[in-house]
DNA sequence: ATGAAAGCGCTAACAT
DNA sequence: ATGTTAGCGCTTTCAT
């Protein structure tokens, strides 16, 4: 307490010849020096405080203070096998889906001070495997990834993980069968199915989908050929397009005037994406194309364009923060080893929210 | 190469009767085991190729790949004193301003192989403190934040990393006079004086100025203050509303209504943010309000949705995703012990775009 | 209630 | 070209 030393400076000698940073933060060792105890101490102090005496724990709560102390977190990790890092890996945070998923799960995560790994795919396996590889270097305490495909390599690290007791969740996803990892998310098959339904209840028997045009988005993919399987169950005549890789809005608009210069125009179209439902729809008002009677529109997503056009867009609705909130809720109740299933109502099923851009037959 | 143990399994007993897993993931000693050769030798292959005999390569990536060995980031950190983690302190996520900045940062961190440690502050400066204290402890090499205000105690931290070589970064903000740490941003004081000269050129001598109604949004406050400064300078009569707190277009509706009933209506709006914007337009357009005759709008960052809306809203355009691209390449410049500063030029300063929403007079 | 010893898995420095 | 030694900063276990 009465050293002379710059708090932020690490002591130069020892009296010991050994390597040592001549600054940089200070250790477990400098603050105990400074509060005339042993490491050991320190380290009690921090992490029980009960097993402290109270003046020893004012001394080192002083000399933490005075140090600037901050705790190496690779040294606690290495020493006591557990880290307080949640990684998760998502293809893409630039789309606002996966940006309220991460803030749902940064949110649940801060409950524990957990902190986030973050790591991005680009919609690529290859890359996703890597990702894995190079986050569970850092031993996470749990790891959360996007969807339920992954290559073999990369599922052998998953399994792997969890042999050695990380949480693995999956997330965005939900498989029929029972999965191997946790999975928080909905059944996207289903999803594309719902959507032709609504569009078969409107009346409309001759429908198109619009792709994503995103090559390895497996779930667009999924809910794509949820709803093409159910147009050919229903008898619905069904045209596949697909979005042009630009500008989501621009997109939809680049589509409708696809949609309207078709041989055989269908009835209605069906968007895997709000932003593109909302671009066709702003170009068929400027167009003074009538919807829904001339076209019927509809999106996935409910994302909030989606309410605010004029009439709004009719949408399905999927839990875009639930499922990362839930997913750091299920990580959080793992790690405590609190039963989680209990509560896994509250994650909501996609449901379709009819607005002025489909009509009711 | 002959060991009988499954390759996820780590060896029970090494002959001595030290603690050991029974299981996890392989070692470097594991590998070395395989292939017959010291850990060193194995080290060496993973970081310095050319060291090493062919012959001990095929050997030690053989083992590497029986083993599925994944390096301990922490104990390779602890050793060599460095990470290969950049953490970014972001004020939020679902906020898609930021969500493009993160997805820049990844993009640029990819190159150079740096892991991204994410940490949001919900516009807090306390929990931004703790925010760069908690990742601070995995010793990063490189550790971005936004804006240039933080509290004292979160200053002496940055400045602590600093001081230990750690390249500090102040993305989305720039101040007049040089900055201690590096900055990748602009000034928003004069981007909020943009915005008002721009109205003043069009014509209009009465405005408002709409703010973002988030309180520790300090970059948002300074644009107002901008605005608000240039305003009176220019002899502009002018009015400020703040957004409610709810879905930011459907704020931007409420608020349209609201400027309809003041007593002295404004001839013009400029938004915080296009989103607000984009609102008040399509609740002006369902009323009647004829846009920009009765009321010019104009909006700030560039979004899709200005450029999307029937005839597109004037705005104020800033690099969102570039900020981050930037912010994550002079990053890997400092790291890499390069000079950055001859490229800065890559990022391009806040211009306006006028659209349908503003008439030059 | 506090301390001493050992070691987590890796790498830097110095042999050989 | 490969091995040996020491130690990064912390926690675990076992004294005292």
């Amino acid at each position: 307490m009465t050293n002379p030393e710059k708090s932020s400076i690490s002591l130069q000698t020892t009296g010991d010849g050994k390597r040592r940073k001549t600054h940089g933060r200070a250790t477990l060792t400098d603050v105990a020096h400074h509060a005339g105890v042993t490491p050991m101490t320190v380290s009690r102090t921090l992490r029980e405080p009960h097993r402290v005496t109270a003046e020893t724990a004012q001394r080192v709560h002083a000399a933490l203070k005075f140090t600037g102390y901050a705790p190496n977190k690779s040294a606690g990790m290495l020493a006591s096998g557990r880290s307080r890092i949640v990684a998760a890996i998502i293809p893409n945070i630039a789309n606002s889906i996966f940006a309220e998923t991460i803030q749902g799960l940064t949110d649940a995560l801060e409950a524990d001070d957990y902190e986030l790994l973050l790591a991005v795919t680009g919609y690529s396996m290859a890359r996703e495997e890597d990702q894995i590889r190079a986050v569970l270097g850092w031993a996470p305490a749990a790891l959360i990834v996007t969807g339920r495909h992954h290559s073999p390599a990369a599922l052998t690290l998953l399994r792997g993980a969890r042999a050695d007791g990380v949480p693995v969740i999956e997330m965005w996803d939900q498989s029929a069968k029972s999965s191997e990892f946790i999975q928080v998310g909905f059944s996207h098959s289903r999803a594309g199915k719902s959507m032709l339904h609504h569009l078969v209840a409107c009346g409309y028997t001759n429908v198109a989908y619009i792709g994503s045009g995103v090559v390895g988005d497996l779930r667009a993919g999924e809910r794509q050929a949820g709803f093409l399987a159910a147009a050919r169950k229903a008898g619905c005549a069904v045209q596949v397009l697909a979005a042009q890789a630009q500008e989501p809005m621009a997109a939809g608009r680049a589509i409708l005037r696809n949609i309207l210069d078709l041989a055989n125009p269908p009835q209605a179209a069906a968007f895997s994406n709000d932003y593109f439902a909302a671009g066709a729809y702003l170009e068929a008002l400027e167009r003074g194309v009538s919807v829904p009677e001339h076209l019927g529109l509809m999106g996935f997503g409910d994302l909030a364009i989606a309410g605010q056009m004029p009439g709004g867009i009719s949408t399905l609705a999927v839990p875009r923060f639930g499922i990362g909130f839930r997913a750091g809720e299920c990580a959080l109740a793992e790690l405590r080893h609190t039963p989680a299933a209990s509560s896994l109502a509250d994650l909501p099923e996609p449901h379709l929210i009819q607005r002025k851009t489909t009509r009711l037959s």
